[in-house]
Formats: C-alpha cells, structure tokens, sequence
DNA sequence: CACTCGTGGAT
DNA sequence: TATCCAAGAGT
C-alpha cells in the first residue's frame, strides 16, 4: 500500500493547476459536445496540433445536432491531417445517438456514456468529469507517467491491464469535490511539469508526495516496452488527369486504414520482372479501366504510420482519348477541394504539381 | 492480449 | 538519422 497523504497530494495538486494552468479553446466553459470534441481530437495528438482544428471545428459544427446533421465528407474534411480518422466518423456515429436516444444530451452515467462509439475508459471519465462533475477517474498517458512517479509503480504502462490498476487507484486519489479540476491537473502537470525524459522535480508541485523523486529514480518510470518497427510497403501512385484538366480520385474502403478518405489511384507494387510503372499501368487497366500514358518517375515519397511505412513512386499520368475509367471520381482541381485527403496523397500530388 | 489505426514535433 | 512520442479505442 501506499504512505501517500491523499488530501494533501488532492490541495496541492488542484491549487497548482488553478494557479497555472494554460488558456485552453476548450476551457472556455463545459458544453458535453465541445468537451466531448477536444478529448477525441486530443487522443494520441499533441494540444498545440488540435487547437487550431477544435476551433474549426467547433465553428463549422458548433452543436451536436449541428454535427449529427452534418455530410460525412464534411465531416472528414474538417478532420483532415489530424489523423485517426475513424475517430471522427465514431464521434459522428454516437453523435447521431444520442440525438436519437438521448434527446440531444450527452448521457452522464458511466454506464450509458461507454456505449457511445469512440468513448473507451479514458473518453467516459474525461467528459463525465469535465462537463458534469462527475468522479471518474480518466487514466491517460500523462495520469500513469504522474502517478507511476508518485507512487513508484513499477508496472509496465504499455500493457492494457495496467491501466485498471491506476484507475483502481484513482477512485480512491480523485478528488470528490473537483474531479474535473483533479483530472486535469494530473495531465496538466503531466504535459508541463511531469514530463516523460526531463520531469521539471524542483518546480513540481507534488514533489514532496512524490515516492520517485525520494528514491531518486524518476527519470526510470515509468516502465514502458518498446513497440515493434513499422513494416515497410512499396507502391506506386499516378496523379491522373485528362487532357480536359480534370483529376481521377478513389474513395478508399469504408473500415480500415484512411477509411473513407480519398487518394489517387495506385497500387501495392512487388519485385518482379514488370517495373514499378508497368505494374501501376496494368493496375490502372485491370481495376478502374483506365488506359493511360505515363509520365517519366516524378519522385519517390515516403510516408510513416505507427505500424506501415509507405515508399511510394509517384507519376504523372494522362489518360488516353476515349478511356472512360470505372470507379473513380471526375473533379476539377477547384472540386478536389472540397475532399478529404490523407497527407500521404497530399504530398503525392504536391509532387507532380512541382514538376509543372 | 496483440494488433490496427496518423501525424508532426521533440530529443 | 532513428526513436519515441501525445489527453486511446476498436477489433
């Protein structure tokens, strides 16, 4: 058991982050939706990359009904860079529920929150905190960094069952009459103070309830194995055009990887006898119908995902006269617009538009 | 549980 | 340059 002083560690740490917290959009009051909003948006991605998206967001689609109403592909466009796209088409989804379900309000139990798509244990304490007082705990990256120093939890943080440790922990720590501010200040002091190489001890504000600092070992937690390598994967893209001007797009499947994104065609390429060009040709024929006269290599891209890297050749392409290609979409440069693109395809199509 | 699912910035 | 990361959830 832990020697930890409870309402000491709750005093210091809630009047810390009154004292200093930042000046945040999504602080500004506590509507359910736009707190529901900035935890998606702040999952995995960093708060100086949200906010500029909160407040588009939030201005495009400033309520849940506005959002429940809204297409899809605006939806996703004002999604796009941020990655983890199935997050928004999850918030929308359980969005359009509660409309449906609930009249409009975010439900405020933890039972009937958790069943909305998108919201997992951390999401369902965040919001039930923040926007209804409620004292959940929400166990985050920042909470077991923080917690794991302060309790000198030697716990793999990377292992799935280690989270419900903390939380089991935290229903007891959590302050019962300012969840909200506890919560935040935990990841506050986490984002400022706390910090995952470098911890700032001497200007902490826990420092003396701090069980790593005592035993000199905080830059040791917390405990965390190492993920594997991103699998490399070659492919080649064609930026399609016709001698009208117009562009060829496809709509990415609607699960998986980008779903329902759009990109420009291309393909998965193998070593083989055919070249990289040869197979994308053959792949612009066999699966949209599409002849077309390719450009001499534009370049070569490479991009990073968690658990994928893409090395992509890119060409330019012209579509042959009388080629009418199934399955993809005929824009003009204005209208490809309007669609959501992940940045990978952006940075293909900045590199034939170089070459102009 | 292990894997999938993005991106840009820090060290 | 390589690695890790940042307010996780779905399958």
């Amino acid at each position: 058991m832990h020697s930890l002083h409870i309402e000491d560690f709750r005093r210091d740490l809630i009047s810390w982050y009154l004292r200093e917290k930042r000046d945040l959009p999504w602080r500004l009051d506590q509507d359910p939706y736009k707190v529901w909003v900035s935890e998606i948006m702040l999952q995995q991605t960093r708060v100086d990359t949200v906010i500029p998206y909160f407040l588009n967001f939030t201005e495009k689609f400033p309520t849940l009904e506005a959002l429940a109403a809204a297409d899809e592909e605006d939806v996703l466009k004002a999604w796009e860079g941020l990655g983890y796209y199935s997050r928004v088409r999850n918030l929308q989804s359980a969005v359009k529920e509660v409309v449906s379900t609930y009249g409009g309000v975010v439900p405020n139990t933890p039972e009937e929150i958790s069943k909305l798509k998108g919201v997992g244990p951390y999401t369902k304490g965040a919001i039930l905190s923040i926007a209804y007082g409620v004292p959940e705990p929400a166990v985050d990256g920042n909470v077991m960094r923080v917690m794991s120093r302060i309790l000198s939890i030697w716990e793999d943080i990377a292992k799935p069952k280690t989270r419900t440790i903390f939380e089991k922990i935290l229903y007891e720590v959590i302050s019962k009459e300012q969840p909200s501010e506890f919560n935040q200040a935990l990841m506050e002091l986490g984002a400022i103070v706390c910090t995952p190489t470098s911890p700032s001890c001497l200007i902490c504000p826990v420092r003396e309830h701090c069980q790593a600092f005592e035993e000199g070992v905080q830059t040791e937690l917390p405990v965390k194995s190492k993920k594997k390598k991103p699998r490399p994967v070659s492919m080649a893209a064609a930026v399609l055009k016709d001698d009208a001007g117009n562009f060829y797009i496809h709509k990415r499947p609607s699960s998986g990887l980008l779903a329902n994104l759009w990109e420009f065609p291309n393909c998965e390429t193998e070593i083989e006898l055919l070249s990289q060009k040869e197979q994308l040709v053959r792949y612009l024929h066999d699966e949209y119908e599409a002849d077309a006269e390719m450009e001499p290599l534009s370049g070569t891209i490479q991009h990073i995902f968690s658990h994928l890297v893409w090395n992509i050749s890119v060409y330019a392409a012209r579509l042959k006269p009388g080629s009418i290609p199934k399955n993809l979409l005929k824009v003009t440069e204005a209208e490809m617009q309007k669609y959501a693109f992940p940045v990978s395809h952006q940075k293909i199509y900045q590199m034939t538009e170089a070459h102009k």
